[in-house]
DNA sequence: GCGCAATCTGAGCGTGAGCTGAAGGCGAGT
DNA sequence: ACTCGCCTTCAGCTCACGCTCAGATTGCGC
């Protein structure tokens, strides 16, 4: 995840809170380096502010779209319509208008990244890493051994990150049932849970009546 | 969302029924403010009447296409064929004949939003981030835990955001009754309370006699 | 200010959602 | 055929949640 930003602090806060929501996030004062960048990092998403010096916004919008498959959340100045309207027939996929509240931008950008069916192959959530791909679950730079299932059960709780999921969700996207004994689920989140409690606090939260959720800390 | 639609009583029964299902909705009788709306309100939707004075549905269809990234909901004559095919190949989203059923029209309308991935399903009050779809509320933030219940009325409040709800509306749309003891509604308006206001000022007023609103400041 | 109705909220209770240890079953490896 | 590990089922337990109730509090009309 790239975020373009030329007012240092709130890129920097920008940034820390994406980090905070588990995204690998590079910070640029501006969109100089914005081709090398895409190639060199293929970003799933950049962010991007409307205000910047040489290239604009909408410029780097452009070279984005032609070069890369990444979803866009350009930040503006609130209520300039005109902008708002460049930036989605350019194609932006979101929006935020400053000045924001950084809770907002995240859950955008969780949106916009959910929407594209884009969740990175290497999930961070808090000291846990997930890297579905290789198979690889880590925490405190420990290699956690799970089976299969519990890995698959991870994997798509990593991938949903934040959000709470159902059991019948849980269910469906791990074993491919329509309806089942939810009991299952329980007792292999049991399972995980027993081991990633091993190397430190709960990540796996139960909501009541909802589902469960892979989030750091309340 | 935007209703474009002359029949003066078939626009306000519109209107008001997307209203009941917490969308915002403008009403207009013609085509005649439709750059200037769309510029203004950034409509996710727009409903419109295929028979319209001054510019017709289908030359409005191609301004909304070209300018913006709206769904289109034609309402049109019933099987007036020749009309679907037209507003389908011009790009409309959906078709609703007239005469219709409100509850149909809602329902589609939904749909479409949703296959557009654009059901805002992130709705900001103030400092306050409720996430429908990922049954996240953030606040200052800070995640807030709320059991399921008290997510649900939450949600609906934010969905409502602005206008007063009865404890009667609040029974039917989050506990499906139709009439029941409205201190159920009071309790867990209580706790929605306690936990929203650990973390700043009150945000869910009471209306006395009419009922409660979510609404920063006051 | 007074009285009444509307609303708030702490306490208590029953229920069922969720947790987990144990055991059965099944498949892979030896 | 035996072993071992994993998945699943089962059953008992626990406790958070949702609801009711009742006394406290607030706000409105007069």
């Amino acid at each position: 995840m790239l975020v373009i930003e030329d007012a240092e602090a709130i890129g920097a806060a920008v940034s820390s809170a994406l980090r905070e929501s588990g995204f690998e996030v590079q910070h640029r004062l501006d969109g100089r380096q914005l081709e090398n960048d895409l190639g060199r990092f293929r970003p799933d998403l950049v962010v991007l502010d409307v205000m910047l010096p040489g290239r604009d916004g909408f410029q780097l919008l452009e070279v984005i779209r032609r070069s890369s498959g990444a979803g866009v959340v350009m930040l503006t100045a609130r209520d300039a319509v005109p902008d708002r309207l460049r930036g989605l027939s350019g194609g932006a996929d979101d929006y935020v208008g400053k000045p924001f509240v950084l809770a907002e931008l995240v859950a955008r950008v969780s949106a916009v990244l959910r929407r594209l069916g884009r969740t990175p192959s290497t999930v961070q959530v808090g000291d846990l890493v997930v890297d579905a791909d290789a198979g690889v679950v880590m925490r405190a730079d420990q290699t956690i051994e799970l089976t299969a299932t519990e890995l698959r059960l991870l994997v798509y709780l990593a991938a949903q990150r934040g959000r709470v999921v159902s059991k019948t969700q849980i269910l469906t996207a791990v074993w491919g049932y329509e309806d089942y004994d939810p009991n299952l689920v329980e007792v292999h989140i049991s399972a995980v849970r027993r081991k990633l409690e091993e190397h430190g606090p709960r990540l796996v939260h139960t909501v009541r009546g909802l589902g469960y959720v892979l989030r750091a800390e309340e």
